[in-house]
RNA sequence: GGGCGAUUAGCUCAGCGGUAGAGCGCCUGCCUUACAAGCAGGAUGUCCCUGGUUCGAAUCCUGGAUCGCCCA
């Protein structure tokens, strides 16, 4: 290897070596009888026909930095891995896969059809998983779940059975929301309002006495055809005439009433809307309200049915047009007009969804909604951050009825059987049914229920993806076994970490199906992370073509840095964070930064393996107290503080602030000053010194290790082993959390190094100015007369003098008039670098003015302050003593400057 | 229309009652035996505006502006 290669880090056979040894060696696999508290996580399953993008990867950095940071505090942690089946996304892509062989589902049949899809999963689906893997996430793969598998079907229909008995499942006629491309049901949530460029038509409908006519607006004319009746405001003065009078619908010639109803906005277009109970939501509910008949005018592909008349045939489409060409040629179009809409479109198929009549099952959410938010009210879950509490009740208290039929083939077969022998053998709204675990049972029920000849049909339709993903959290631990050792260690589960655009999808059904199927809440809390948005704020996402994909920048830059970046750019929780990526060069700042974080891990271990001789944290053994240096006990105090830090902010959610100390601590207090401090004694001729300090050093090193784990596990697993020689089945991501003593931690020491640091830093501030080279040495002087300062600097006089290149460090309580030499001041101490006659006059002057004026400022600022007798009144105590104490500092650095800039002249 | 978030250095963002911070970028000097993916030093802010609370406000509260998201 060469000198300038061995300074660098390359992540890729690091990270790809740690990978398979975890998971050969079952180190995420754990045993619920095994000690510690339970931690339990399982992960929001991935569509079994994506792949990684940004946003998972941004949740994974998330959930594996939560879940290795408990596993190395004791818990007894299970992540959790899976997929769901994604009827309507798998469906979609095998019917274009057999349109391009001229075939089609239909022509294949149902049993093929699925067996397809099952080789199609087993070949090319859950390419995901494997992504997964390269971001190290320490999930417990033995246990990867499956949405359809036989487990999680039984707990699907199980679950069915329950919900079906208790009356929380019911079938029924409803006008639903119909997606024509997939040729199924989709629920609410699955429904997007998109603002569009439409018109606004007014048609002339005739009163059937012939004494005039009224004009009503529609964006849709097609469903003009389904119409009966006009609705007006029944405070409306201009129509309180029209009210109860029979219009002649044009086109179809149906004699339908004017209705008043509260509903109708006076100020909308003309205040006379049409009611289309069939094809409206609004228009239902008002149907329903008035009695109203419902016309279906549409079949369930988009085109007009038989009740179109001689539209019957035509795309929705294709007969919006013919239906306003019929309208103008009889002048009963009055005007259109350009007029820009919400349309509710399909989320899954991309087109315009239908409200469509028709028989679906649907859960019954009230009662299960109610319970969640009893549940709320006592603070389970408990939401991360606390505002998306209110989202999560306002939606549950306007809750509607789930519909979770899908006219799809692959999916969970809906566990009822039809007893069509009671309808002649036809399927029909009003046809019985049975519920049942299997055919024998249901035909059982069915022959007790109608007698011996009953004969019995399963419906054909597929439970909603969502229906199975709500039971995620128990359906993958074995429920409904209740035995279950994994359902009794984890479940409840501790967290569910998931983005805010899937609590009405996941999270409030998750508590909802939990609520009815296991009497209590799923997780104890629910994290919400942001979104990833790229260098313009943009949301990433496919269709923009604005996605980062992760693994190009794994490639690039490890999975480590990309996980470090995305964790640290997290403000608070729930805040997005942005990432930037320039697609030309492949290349992205902010995960450049977290490389050359793992590059500064990589080089700080390995000068301690260049000095340590082959030793080991363990042979090296605990330094002896007494021998620590000041700066040793600094940086103890330092790592017990980080250590803390780190912890409270992990247990609390804060992700991005422990990564932020942890990117400090690693570079500021270990590397820039542990590491300097420690060269001097570490190549010094002192043995016993030499000793300590590489206790220090392999102690520091070790944790520091540790703490980085969470958030860059590959290579702090890598220089854990080097560092420690650990092998076999071993491993850094199952060691403890630093459990150091309490009484390293020193507040006084902590304050008193800054001192020291400063000093140091105006030693190398006046060397600067003088422009002496590094290779020059000068000789330091220290004037103060705070003893405790001087007493400090004299303890750590070698380490300043390593650090600034002094021959010598003088520390002096009582002036020396020296003239001609660099001089500064820094609160209480006056540090002086006698270099003859090198030194730039000017230069030194202006140095001096500069820490004058800023002590003079400070004395401005304090001493207006500290005149203020309400301030010394009503301020708490040991800020007023601050401010004096501040004061006083900056008193003496102005009477120093002063003092100073007089002995230059 | 209702709700939520954001606004701090050229850029990306921390801080959220006690004298404004980091990384990147920029300027100067360094290949100093862990690291040039680095080291040392330096320059850089009406903390969006407006009132108010407070001894003290970037930080808390009113109102407003701009950008973004969710629900109707």
């Amino acid at each position: 290897m060469t000198s300038s290669s061995m300074g660098q880090y390359d992540p890729k056979p690091t990270e790809a070596r740690w990978q398979s040894a975890w998971e050969r060696c079952g180190a995420f696999h754990p045993d619920p009888h095994a000690p510690g508290p339970p931690y339990g996580v399982v992960i929001p399953p991935p569509n079994v026909t994506g792949s990684l993008h940004m946003g998972h990867a941004f949740e994974t950095a998330l959930i594996d930095t939560m879940v290795r940071f408990k596993r190395l505090r004791g818990c007894n942690t299970l992540c959790l891995p899976g997929m769901d089946h994604a009827s309507i996304a798998v469906q979609t892509l095998l019917e274009k896969e057999l349109a391009r062989e001229g075939t089609s589902k239909d022509q294949l049949g149902r049993e093929a059809f699925l067996e397809r899809a099952w080789a199609w999963k087993r070949e090319s689906g859950g390419a995901i998983a494997t992504q997964l893997r390269r971001l190290g996430f320490s999930v417990d793969w033995q246990r990867q779940r499956f949405t359809l598998d036989p487990g999680l079907s039984r707990a699907v229909q199980e679950s069915f059975l329950r919900l079906h008995e208790k009356g929380l499942i019911y079938r029924g006629e409803y006008l639903v929301n119909w997606c024509p491309a997939s040729g199924s049901a989709v629920s609410d949530l699955e429904v997007e309002m998109k603002e569009v460029e439409g018109h606004l038509w007014y048609f002339r409908y005739p009163l059937t006495d012939g004494s005039g006519h009224l004009e009503v607006a529609t964006t849709r004319p097609e469903t003009m055809l389904g119409d009966v009746a006009v609705a007006v405001n029944p405070g409306d003065e201009r129509y309180a005439p029209w009210v109860g009078r029979t219009l002649t619908l044009p086109l179809v010639g149906r004699q339908i009433p004017v209705i008043a109803d509260d509903h109708v906005d006076p100020q909308f277009g003309t205040g006379c809307v049409k009611v289309t109970p069939a094809h409206d939501p609004n228009d239902f509910a008002m149907g329903q309200r008035h009695g109203l008949p419902m016309v279906t005018i549409m079949d369930k592909d988009g085109r007009m049915g038989e009740a179109a008349g001689r539209f019957c045939g035509l795309d929705r489409f294709e007969a919006r047009q013919a239906v306003v060409a019929a309208l103008a040629a009889e002048q009963a179009l009055a005007k259109v007009e350009d007029y820009r809409h919400s349309v509710p479109y399909s989320d899954r198929g991309k087109v315009p969804v239908e409200p469509l009549l028709s028989t679906q099952w649907f859960v019954r959410t009230q009662p299960l909604a109610e319970a969640c938010l009893t549940a709320l009210n006592q603070g389970r879950p408990r939401f991360v951050p606390q505002r998306w509490a209110k989202v999560y009740q306002n939606w549950l208290m306007d809750i509607r009825d789930w519909c979770i039929s899908r006219q799809l083939w692959w999916g969970h077969r809906i566990p009822a059987w039809f007893v069509v022998s009671e309808t002649g053998f036809q399927l029909q709204s009003d046809t019985p049914y049975v519920v049942a675990r299997n055919e024998t049972d249901a035909h059982r029920e069915a022959r007790r229920r109608y007698g011996p000849n009953a004969k019995i049909q399963q419906d054909e339709d597929v439970l909603d993806t969502w229906f199975s993903s709500a039971l995620w959290p128990f359906s993958t631990m074995g429920w409904p076994d209740m035995e279950n050792g994994d359902l009794q260690c984890w479940y409840p589960n501790s967290t569910l970490f998931t983005g805010f655009d899937i609590i009405f999808f996941w999270v409030a059904r998750m508590t909802m199906m939990a609520s009815a199927c296991t009497n209590t809440m799923p997780f104890a809390d629910v994290y919400i992370h942001g979104l990833v948005r790229d260098e313009q704020n943009r949301k990433m996402s496919k269709s923009a073509g604005n996605g980062i994909d992760p693994l190009v920048l794994c490639e690039r830059y490890g999975a480590d840095a990309l996980r470090f970046s995305l964790v640290r750019g997290v403000a608070g929780a729930g805040q997005d964070i942005r990432l930037d990526f320039d697609p030309k060069t492949q290349t992205s700042n902010t995960v450049e930064v977290s490389r050359n974080f793992a590059n500064k891990l990589w080089n700080a271990t390995r000068f301690a393996l260049l000095n340590l001789d082959g030793a080991t944290p363990r042979s090296l053994g605990q330094p002896d107290p007494d021998k620590l240096s000041i700066t040793d006990r600094w940086i103890f105090s330092r790592l017990v503080r980080t250590s803390r830090t780190m912890a409270d902010k992990l247990e609390n959610y804060g992700l991005g602030e422990a990564a932020r100390s942890l990117y400090e601590f690693a570079w500021n207090d270990v590397c820039d000053w542990t590491i300097e401090f420690l060269k001097r004694r570490l190549n010094g001729s002192n043995p016993e010194d030499r000793h300590t300090a590489q206790q220090v050093l392999a102690l520091v090193m070790e944790q520091l290790l540790v703490l980085a784990h969470p958030f860059m596990p590959h290579i702090s697993e890598e220089l854990w082993h080097r560092l420690t020689g650990a092998h076999g089945e071993t491993f850094l991501a199952r060691q403890q959390w630093p459990r150091l003593d309490q009484a390293h931690l020193n507040d006084h020491l902590e304050q008193q190094f800054a001192a020291l640091i400063d000093a140091i830093r105006v030693v190398r501030h006046l060397r600067a100015v003088a422009g002496l080279k590094p290779s020059q040495a000068a000789d330091v002087l220290f004037v103060s007369n705070n003893e405790a300062l001087c007493q400090l600097l004299r303890e750590a006089q070698g380490d300043i003098a390593s650090l600034t290149r002094a021959e010598t460090v003088d520390i002096s309580t009582t002036t020396v008039n020296l003239p001609r030499c660099l001089s500064a001041v820094s609160g209480e101490l006056q540090i002086l670098l006698p270099v003859g006659g090198l030194v730039d006059m000017d230069a030194l002057r202006d140095r001096l003015q500069k820490d004058l004026g800023k002590a003079e400022k400070e004395i401005a600022i304090l001493s207006d302050r500290l005149s203020n007798p309400r301030f010394l009144d009503q301020a708490p105590q040991d800020v007023v003593s601050k401010m004096r104490v501040n004061l006083r500092e900056a008193q003496q650095q102005q009477h120093l400057a002063k003092h100073r800039l007089a002995s230059l002249d």
